[in-house]
DNA sequence: AGGAGGTGCTCATACGTATGAGCGCTGATG
DNA sequence: CATCAGCGCTCATACGTATGAGCACCTCCT
C-alpha cells in the first residue's frame, strides 16, 4: 500500500489513474457487470492491482445514491429493543431475521436515533418514525417494523409515501393496506377446538383477556366459529365481557358443565388452575384446558397451547421485504403463519 | 399531499419548483445553517408549506456522500449476535451500545452481510470485516468491533486505513494501536488480593484457566503484582502452566499450606469446591475463594468475585468513538474500565 | 450623488459511482 | 477494396445535497 490522499479514502478516479484507465473503466472492472463490460482479462488485472495497492474500498453512499440499494434492511422496534430482547419479547424475531439478512448479505439497521434521545420525547423511550420531518427510516432499503404501533398515522403516511416495508404483527389502518405478517391466531385457536372435540368434549368454556387488540379478536373468531361449525356448546360467561372469571361461572364448571376450557393466556390458566383446585376440581383430570399463548418461558408449565413461531416470522418478514423490493408494484398483502399446536398435559379425552 | 413523481421520491429541487425557489435555497431553510442562511421568515414559510405538501424527506444517501457523515454507527460481532445475546454475553454490551446511541441521536447497523452467507465461509458462521474486497463497515460512520475477533491482519488493515473504530475487549495487533476499551482486570485483581490482605490472608493460591487470552494475561499480572507488593507468598503450582487442579496441591492445600485461592473462572471454582469438598474442607470455613470472572448467570453462585461492567462499556464505546469521530486526528488509545468487585460468601477474614 | 454595507437570494460545483452512447481500431467477410 | 461487426475502451451525465462565491437590489450615510 502507498500513498493515499491525506485524510480521504481512495475514489475509483485514483484507482483509474494509478491503472491507466478511466474511472468508468474501473468501474466496469469492479461491479463487472460482465454481460456489457468488454474489458479483457490483462486490463482487469492492471485495475485490480491498483485496487489492492491503495486499499480502494467503495463508498458506499455514492454507491447507494447511484443504484437505488444500499443492502440495508431496517428494523423499527416502537421501543428500545434489548431491554426486551431479554425478556424474550423481540428476541426471537431478531433472531429469525439476523439469520435471513446474514444469508441473504443485507445488513441490519436498527433505528435507535428515533427514539426519544436528548431531551425530546417521553419517559417511556417511545420511538418514532417520521421525527422533525426526517424519516430516517428511508436510510434502508425497506424496513421491519416490530412491536406495538402506537401510532397509526405514522403507518398509513409511511405506505402512502410507497416506502417499503412489512409489520410483524397485526395492525389495521384505514385506508391502508398494510404488508403484514401475521400469527395465525384463528386457525390455531380454531385446531384446538378441533381436537378436543376429536377428544370428545362437547361443552367448552372460553376466558378471556381484558385487551381488545386485534390479535386476540383473531382468536376469539377462530374458537367462536369452530365451535359453531362443529356444533358444539359453548358457556362463557366471559365470553362476550367480563375480564375476571366469575365466580358463578367457576362454579357452574366445577358441577360440570364443562368439560373444556380455552384460555387467552398462562396468567389466566394459572389462575384458573388455582380456582378449580380451590373447588375440589383437577386439571385435566376433571377440566381440559388449553392456553392460546405461548411465551418461550412458559413452556415449563406443561400447558397445551399453541405456539408462535417468532423465529420463522422473522425470517419470513425477511423474505417478504426482499420481494416487495425486487419488484416495487407488488403491494403483497398480509400474510398468515401457522401456529403449530404443541401438547401439554393439560388435555386429554373426556372421561364420563 | 399531491402530485408526487411516479416511484420517486420527491427532492429538494421538486419542492423548489414548488416554492418558487431554488434548490440551494431550499437546502439552506432545511438544513438551516442559520449563521450564513439569510432567508426571512416568510420564504421559509413558504419552502416549509411545499415540502408539508409533497412530503419531502431528505435522501439520506445523497446527504450522506456531500456531508462526510451519516449518523450511522456500525455494530460488528464477529459472530452472530443473537444466539450469544440470549447466553447474555453480547448482551449487556448491546444495552448500553443502543442506549447511549439512542441517547446522542444515531442509529445502529449491525452488520449482518458480512457472515459467510450464501455459500462462503464455513459453518461457524465467522463474519469477516472484509469480504471481496468490499469493506461493509464504512458504510457506518465508525463502528464498535465486539467478542472474538481471529483475524489481527483484519484490524491491522482497517487501523491503517485510518477508519475509525474501538475494540471492546484487548486484542494486540503488532504494528497497529488500535484503540480499545478494556474491562481493567489487572486492577481488579490487585485489589482481590489486597482485600484478602486485609482479612488476614498470607498464603495465597491462584488456579487458572488453560487459555492464553490477552484478558487472561491481565488478571496474571494484577495477582503476581500485588502478591509481591504485599509480600504474600504464592504457592501455585498451576501458576505456571498445569491446565487442571493438580491433586497433591490440592491435599497441601487441604493440609492448610494456603488460605486462600483466587480462580479465573466460576467452572473451575466450582471444581475446586467438589475436590476440597473430598478432602474434607469447606469455603470459606477453611479456605476463602474469590473469583475472577464473572458472567451475569453467577452471581447465583454467591462466589466473591469481579463483575465486568458490560452495559457501561458498551456506552462508553460509543462516546469513545464519537470522540474519535469528532476529532478524526485524535487517535485515542486505550482505556482501562474498573471492574468492581461485588462480595459473596465465599471470602472471609483468617482463622488460626 | 455616490459609495458602503447589508439582504435575499441564485449559480455553479463537488462528492463518487454507474451506465448509455459512442469512438477509433482491427480483422473478417463479401 | 469496401463494409461491417466486434472489441476495448472513453465521454458525458445523472443521482440529490451542501456550500462558497457572487449578483442584484435596497438602505443608509456622507
Amino acid at each position: 500500500m502507498t500513498a493515499r490522499r491525506r485524510g480521504k479514502a481512495p475514489s475509483q478516479a485514483d484507482v483509474a489513474r494509478l491503472a491507466g484507465v478511466s474511472q468508468s473503466a474501473v468501474s466496469r472492472v469492479i461491479s463487472g457487470n460482465a454481460a456489457t463490460a468488454r474489458i479483457p482479462e490483462e486490463t482487469r488485472q492492471r485495475v485490480f492491482e491498483a485496487v489492492r495497492e491503495l486499499g480502494y474500498v467503495a463508498n458506499p453512499a455514492a454507491r447507494a445514491m447511484r443504484k437505488q440499494r444500499n443492502n440495508l434492511l431496517g428494523v423499527h422496534t416502537f421501543e428500545r429493543v434489548f431491554p426486551h430482547a431479554h425478556e424474550d419479547f423481540y428476541f426471537a424475531f431478531l433472531l429469525g431475521i439476523e439469520e435471513r439478512a446474514e444469508e441473504t448479505g443485507f445488513d441490519l439497521v436498527l433505528f435507535t436515533s428515533t427514539g426519544p434521545g436528548r431531551g425530546g420525547g417521553g419517559e417511556r423511550g417511545e420511538r418514532k418514525i417520521y421525527k422533525d420531518g426526517t424519516n430516517r427510516l428511508n436510510l434502508a432499503d425497506g424496513s421491519i417494523l416490530l412491536g406495538v404501533s402506537t401510532d397509526r398515522g405514522e403507518l398509513a403516511r409511511l405506505w402512502y409515501e410507497g416506502y417499503p416495508f412489512v409489520h410483524i404483527g397485526r395492525r389495521e389502518v384505514p385506508g391502508a393496506e398494510i404488508p403484514q405478517i401475521i400469527p395465525d391466531y384463528r386457525t390455531a385457536s380454531a385446531r384446538i377446538v378441533e381436537r378436543l372435540a376429536e377428544l370428545g368434549h362437547r361443552r367448552l368454556g372460553y376466558v378471556r383477556e381484558w385487551m381488545e387488540m386485534e390479535p386476540y379478536e383473531d382468536r376469539r373468531t377462530g374458537y367462536a366459529e369452530a365451535v359453531g361449525r362443529l356444533g358444539l356448546t359453548d358457556t362463557s360467561p366471559g365470553f362476550h365481557g367480563t375480564h375476571g372469571i366469575e365466580s358463578a361461572w367457576l362454579d357452574e364448571v366445577a358441577r360440570g358443565a364443562v368439560t373444556a376450557i380455552v384460555v387467552e393466556s398462562v396468567r389466566l390458566a394459572e389462575s384458573l388452575r388455582e380456582q378449580l383446585a380451590a373447588r375440589g376440581r383437577k386439571i385435566p383430570d376433571d377440566v381440559s384446558v388449553a392456553v392460546l399463548e405461548a411465551a418461550p418461558a412458559d413452556l415449563s408449565g406443561q400447558w397445551d397451547s399453541l405456539v408462535i413461531p417468532r423465529t420463522e416470522i422473522g425470517r419470513i418478514a425477511v423474505d417478504r421485504l426482499q420481494t416487495m423490493l425486487d419488484d416495487p408494484d407488488q403491494r403483497t398483502g398480509s400474510l398468515f403463519v401457522p401456529c403449530p399446536l404443541i401438547p401439554g398435559t393439560t388435555v386429554t379425552a373426556v372421561r364420563e
